[in-house]
DNA sequence: CAGATATCTAAGTAATTGCTCACATTCCTC
DNA sequence: GAGGAATGTGAGCAATTACTTAGATATCTG
């Protein structure tokens, strides 16, 4: 940890600033959950946000910039997570470290699915900044360094795939209705051993 | 089959008008394939169509229907390839057919992942036709029909899942650059044995 | 060829959208 | 309270976009 500041952009350090700031990012996390990207424009996050749009302009330098950081904000936290989930694999059993990796991951696909899948397809048609393909990769390297202690053959591309498959998964469970992470985490289970079999 | 006219929407039965029809899908599935939705408009359509604003629009009533015309065209495709693959499994040992069904899945999802990935971002958010909604409906059912004809437990359910999965595993092959159908089908299959055990 | 019908053109319109800027308000320090 | 810095406003501009329409061109039928 580096400071206190959170630091948004190039932007304001005081208490309305960084209250501001994070309305834009809920207002603008609340339509990509509920309209997708055909409604997300400047115009209206600024209004759900309660502020105008040249303040939304002080924080960030571009419509694109705000997506991005949403991006950014959700892969840190999956990122965040699967690393505690693996910080004592050196100690524990296989299933033991998949499971708190398997829980990570339902707990954040689950919960907002048509926001997930939003980021994923906006992602891909993006020009992302370092730090956010950064993030990308970090993730299915940390996946990868887990089955690569307990000597998998090809961590990499396991990982990658295991990835993609839970996602998809995860994904359509969720927008078919389903909410119970529990019932999702026993599939997800399954769908790993089997493939690591 | 009705016939052999092809019969877009209200229009042409003429052999030109075929043409026409056709390359304005063409034109719009390749924008699709290479930008996304966000070059989607309907004077690039036209453009890259080679013809103008107007013909377009009188084969289709809006940009959207475009859009809904290429999502039930490949939804079909899809569902007869599946249709196809498991016309035989009264005959045929499981494995057998199985294979038959990852075949035409790798085949329809890995050779344009980008295109795959916008289609199924825009269902999201489109609202679809009775007809390639049914065609989605459909697509699951084949794949039940066929867990359930070998006695699964919970046809619906797994083959939702298992088409999520591998949606997701190949999907994130081909975006990161895989094009062997073969070595796809290896992990596909390890995938869907796997989970089915 | 004449007339009817089918097909196509492209300039134009109204609406939307990303973003700017000249100015207003609030906050901090003395 | 004065003055300056930080933060906020929202009318409005330029560009884009979905779609229309009045008319041109091609094709078919006799």
């Amino acid at each position: 940890m580096k400071s206190t500041s959170i630091n948004p952009r190039k932007s304001p350090k005081q208490a309305r600033a960084r209250v501001t700031f994070d309305a834009i990012l809920e207002a603008a996390t609340r339509i990509l959950q509920d309209d997708g990207l055909r409604k997300f424009n400047t115009n209206r996050v600024a209004e759900v946000a309660g502020v105008s749009v040249g303040t939304l302009y002080q924080y960030f330098p571009t419509k694109e910039a705000i997506l991005t950081e949403i991006i950014r904000q959700k892969r840190k936290l999956m990122l965040d997570a699967l690393k505690e989930a693996t910080q004592d694999m050196a100690r524990e059993r296989f299933e033991e470290t998949l499971d708190k990796l398997l829980r990570a991951a339902v707990a954040h696909q689950l919960r907002w699915p048509k926001l997930a899948r939003t980021l994923e397809y906006a992602e891909a048609f993006l020009p992302l900044e370092h730090e956010t393909d950064a993030l990308k990769v970090a993730i299915v390297e940390t996946a990868a360094a887990f089955l690569a202690h307990h000597q998998h053959d090809t961590p990499v591309q396991t990982a990658r795939d295991l990835v993609g498959a839970l996602r998809g998964l995860i994904e359509s469970a969720g927008l078919s209705g389903e909410t119970d992470p529990a019932a999702m985490l026993i599939r997800a289970r399954k769908l790993s051993l089997g493939y690591l079999r």
